[in-house]
DNA sequence: CGCGGTAGGTAGACTGGCCTACCTACTTAC
DNA sequence: GTAAGTAGGTAGGCCAGTCTACCTACCGCG
């Protein structure tokens, strides 16, 4: 019943929304929530600012739709990197190798971190945005736990250590690299994992 | 030289800028660097704007200080840990400990991670706070690398990866504990160090 | 001992700027 | 004609930082 399955052609009617995302995106990630403006985002958008309330109905709900997307973007790499690894251990690799992606995402310019985690680190104790946050890392933790369990099946609960170990590992690494301003912790950490799951 | 070494007696004649900082420190650990006003700071420490100006030469002063105090803070708990750690092995989990009491600090109400990682996340990317930041967290893996270096004198690089697997569980289990919103991923983060550590 | 200067505190007004959110008025695609 | 875009203004609030005006503990000195 959408009346409109396809993206319009014409420049003059782009959807506002997908270039206020893509532009808040840019901003939070490289000037934090608070530290962005709704004018910066709606000028690097080339919106205009009422386009903004057409589509979300505060900054609060715009950084809700970016959290979600945040995560999306990750599980879509995550995807890619999964397709051709069969192997359980390869799985839990492709995981270590789309936090790289996403790393490498940011990587050309101004490079600090998970922008989940650094949006977390923004919000109030008990935040919603700070929940989804907690929900995306668990949900990672889980997909890390199925494959390792497929490594360790007589004993489930080595397995679902190992997968916490796993996903320290991870988070450890990605906050690292985040300050230093490469990646270098994130290859060093994926072939830590591998050293992990290789001598099971 | 100093003509004053001792604390001053008279409540009316008390160092602002104790107050300050303390008041600083609850403040932008709680709601952040961005999302904590002038205002707010002077108001909780009982202390007029003006004495802030005194002390400080601006809010981006008061974050440096912030940020120096936090990691004398991590240093002072973690002594208190090394203290009666002859071993190197219970030296590294002095550094583990250190973080939990860290942790337990903040853990009252609206436990939200390292304070100093969440301060880092607000920063641009060459700022001189994330910069500190990094060096705090370089210290801390330089740490455990030298108790590692005992448990292992004969190869340095096996150390020295070691050293670093332990620093992103450190890090990734108090990242994960202040979205989480208690200490459990520290005490598990702990567990498994030691069963790291423990079969050499 | 008393007295005045100084250092560092108090309260609170104020400026200029940026913030969110709403608004009007116009334009264009369907 | 309508829905959704454009440009840009405005209200009202909060921000950092400065300022005036006053107050009080301490110190040296006569």
């Amino acid at each position: 019943m959408t009346p409109r399955q396809d993206a319009p052609a014409n420049p003059r009617r782009r959807p506002a929304r997908e270039a206020l995302l893509a532009a808040a995106a840019r901003r939070f990630y490289a000037d934090g929530l608070a530290g962005t403006g709704i004018d910066s985002i709606t000028a690097e958008a080339g919106v205009a600012k009422k386009s903004l309330y057409n589509n979300f109905s505060s900054k609060a709900d715009l950084v809700t739709a970016y959290l979600h997307a945040r995560h999306e973007e990750w599980l879509e790499l995550y995807r890619a990197r999964e397709e051709g690894a069969s192997a359980p251990a390869d799985r839990v690799l492709a995981v270590f190798d789309a936090y790289a992606d996403h790393a490498g995402f940011a990587y050309e310019r101004g490079f600090r971190g998970c922008g989940l985690l650094n949006a977390a680190a923004e919000l109030p104790a008990g935040d919603p945005g700070r929940e989804a946050v907690r929900r995306h890392k668990e949900e990672v933790e889980a997909l890390l736990a199925g494959h390792v369990t497929g490594l360790l099946p007589q004993s489930p609960e080595r397995a679902a250590s190992l997968a916490r170990h796993l996903a320290f590992l991870l988070e450890g690494s990605m906050a690292r690299a985040g300050l230093e301003g490469d990646d270098a912790c994130l290859r060093e950490a994926r072939r830590i994992a591998a050293g992990l799951i290789g001598d099971l």
